[in-house]
DNA sequence: ACCTGAACACCGTTCAAGT
DNA sequence: ACCTGAACACCGTTCAAGT
């Protein structure tokens, strides 16, 4: 049954929701799914395997291509990914250690590649262009999730005064961001990288 | 002693190195120093702690500014990330996930800051486009060195002509990727939103 | 001050056995 | 066909003991 592979999945996912990454284990999945570890084998064929299928069971839950403006397709999908990233923080680590090969990222990359062709971005630069949207895309989110933009560190907050001098110079624009905006902005300035390419001169 | 705490880190480091971060265990560190297990503990608190140390090794090796030329400075940092990337591909991971808080990490984006600062961008946009910056090279060395992008993915090869209409419209540009080229065309993309800034109007 | 060894509560996975 | 339980070779960490 490929019901019980996806409650299998769920369980992982909520585990890795609940309790951090570190507790998916085999042992705990089975527990939470009422079974024993080693039922969960024929479905899932290893520890590995289980963490991909819960990379597959994220992308899966990104919408799908609506086709009437692709402009907004590629800002939809980082919006998608970004909240993403919040509701699962954990589980999303897993997107950037593990190829996007799956059905369902293919899906995605196939979707942004048809965005910027509409765009009119040359075939050439098409695949480039969505590494660098979608690595951006990845890596602030998961940044952001994972609180490695640590603005309010004591540990850092002391250090400012003496021996980070440009630290000091920014001041308080280092600690006031609006999270929402600063995102905005990066994708208004990405999407200017995009239009360059798409009308070049 | 810090020494026999670097050497310590430095096992940590070979072993992630050789057998992937998965073998960095408490045990096999301390197999590898000569020592049992539990002489790692007054050098390094704890197993996440061990992680934290591996990070700030690596940044440790980080070139200092020589604040010559601040553009200059930018590339040669993103370079270096890179190459950081390449010659610890497993332990580059940790980069991505915990804060970068540890003197070295800060240091380095003090740097960057200066930089930004030095060719004119305004304070209140130093932040946002460091962790603009820093977002997009973390996701994209670790996305090259992890095998996110997987260009010859047979399982993926096999899908392109039938579901994945974009995939087969780009063709061969899709697997003729000259890496080096691709981060360079990138970090020129990133100057020149830097330089929009810098320069507004 | 620094290190060791036994012990505890966990892992992923194999394998033989049950229904 | 699907599941279980015992077993194996591992974990991180605590704690009492050694020098």
């Amino acid at each position: 049954m490929d019901d019980k592979r996806r409650q299998i999945l769920e369980a992982a996912l909520a585990l890795a929701d609940e309790e951090g990454l570190d507790a998916v284990s085999m042992r705990a999945v089975a527990a939470r799914v009422g079974v024993s570890p080693m039922a969960l084998y024929p479905y899932v064929g290893s520890k590995a395997a289980l963490l991909d299928g819960m990379v597959g069971q994220l992308l899966g839950t990104l919408p799908r291509p609506d086709a009437t403006d692709s402009r907004a397709g590629l800002q939809e999908l980082a919006h998608a990914l970004r909240a993403l990233a919040k509701a699962h923080p954990a589980a999303f680590a897993l997107l950037l250690s593990r190829p996007s090969v799956t059905p369902d990222a293919a899906r995605a990359v196939d979707r942004v590649y048809q965005g910027l062709l509409d765009i009119g971005v040359p075939r050439s630069e098409v695949p480039r262009l969505e590494r660098m949207f979608s690595s951006f895309v990845l890596g602030f989110a998961h940044s952001e999730v994972s609180g490695r933009f640590a603005v309010d560190d004591p540990q850092l907050r002391r250090r400012r005064g003496t021996d980070l001098p440009a630290h000091q110079a920014i001041g308080s624009y280092l600690t006031d961001v609006d999270w929402d905006a600063e995102f905005e902005a990066d994708l208004r300035d990405l999407e200017a990288i995009i239009a360059r390419w798409a009308a070049p001169g």
